[in-house]
DNA sequence: CCATACCTGACTAAATTGGTCAAGTATAGA
DNA sequence: TCTATACTTGACCAATTTAGTCAGGTATGG
């Protein structure tokens, strides 16, 4: 089980422009820098969190992003939806006919993967932008 | 983030196994017909398992595996960890000399995927195949 | 001695990841 | 009006991982 790339750079991104975004709009350019983010990849990111209203863009010089929501509104649920970071444990998901395991019943351990999924969820519900520069005011880097 | 198959397969053919295991060793052809698992990769699962000591083998005819310690004393985190499965958040974790994002400091985020992997590690700490089985007796599949 | 079942290592097709590259379009400021 | 900046879109790709398969073993009970 891994985290990839992409929903952790959405999150780095955006806890970096909810600092920096107090009344221009932060270029991608500049997240890049600072993040260390290939700015190829941060269009390509942005432009699915745009689709989801989570940041909303303003086009020309001195152009960039800002928040579409109050940093309390946006929880890793939500960004990780947006960039198609899915929390599928198995895939028992699958609206097949048959089970899990080729069969007519779910498999042995069906019940254990939801039970998990709902646990790695409950935690990314709970957890806000807000949450994470909050931190980061503390720490201060 | 995903569970890959691996992860999901050791967990149903222990599961399996440790339903069948009372005086006999449970042969993988079983185990393969039973949750439909290839036995060729189920051979690969098994070898892994075996070196981390949660199965023993017996070979020759009427052979098979069984259970090397109390299901209780299995959790799910000796079960991923036998097989390679990972819950790494984030590349942080490389004792390189750089920060996670090429610089000299913590990413951003860093604490945030520490947090997270605790989070779900608590889960599979917590949870062995004790439990899976005596859930299992419930439903009576 | 042979069928069963464990054991080992090499190999591979398909999917995913983490990007790059190219060619735009919109707009603020000079 | 021109131009630099920055968003927008879509195609492309190399490297890695995944989920196995295949081909040979070796040990042992009957």
């Amino acid at each position: 089980m891994k985290l990839t790339s992409k929903g952790r750079y959405a999150v780095m991104a955006l806890v970096d422009l909810a600092r920096f975004d107090s009344i221009n709009p932060v270029s991608l350019r500049d997240i890049s820098l600072r993040q260390n983010i290939s700015l190829d990849y941060l269009e390509q990111i942005f432009s699915k969190l745009k689709k989801n209203n989570i940041v909303k863009s303003i086009r020309g010089t001195q152009g960039g992003y800002i928040l579409n929501k109050n940093p309390n509104d946006i929880k890793l649920t939500n960004i990780f939806y947006a960039v198609d970071e899915k929390v599928k444990t198995v895939q028992c998901k699958k609206e097949s006919k048959k089970g899990c395991n080729g069969k007519a019943t779910k498999c042995i351990t069906h019940d254990l993967w939801d039970e998990l999924e709902n646990h790695i969820n409950s935690f990314f519900k709970n957890k806000s932008l807000e949450d994470l520069i909050k931190n980061k005011k503390e720490t201060r880097i």
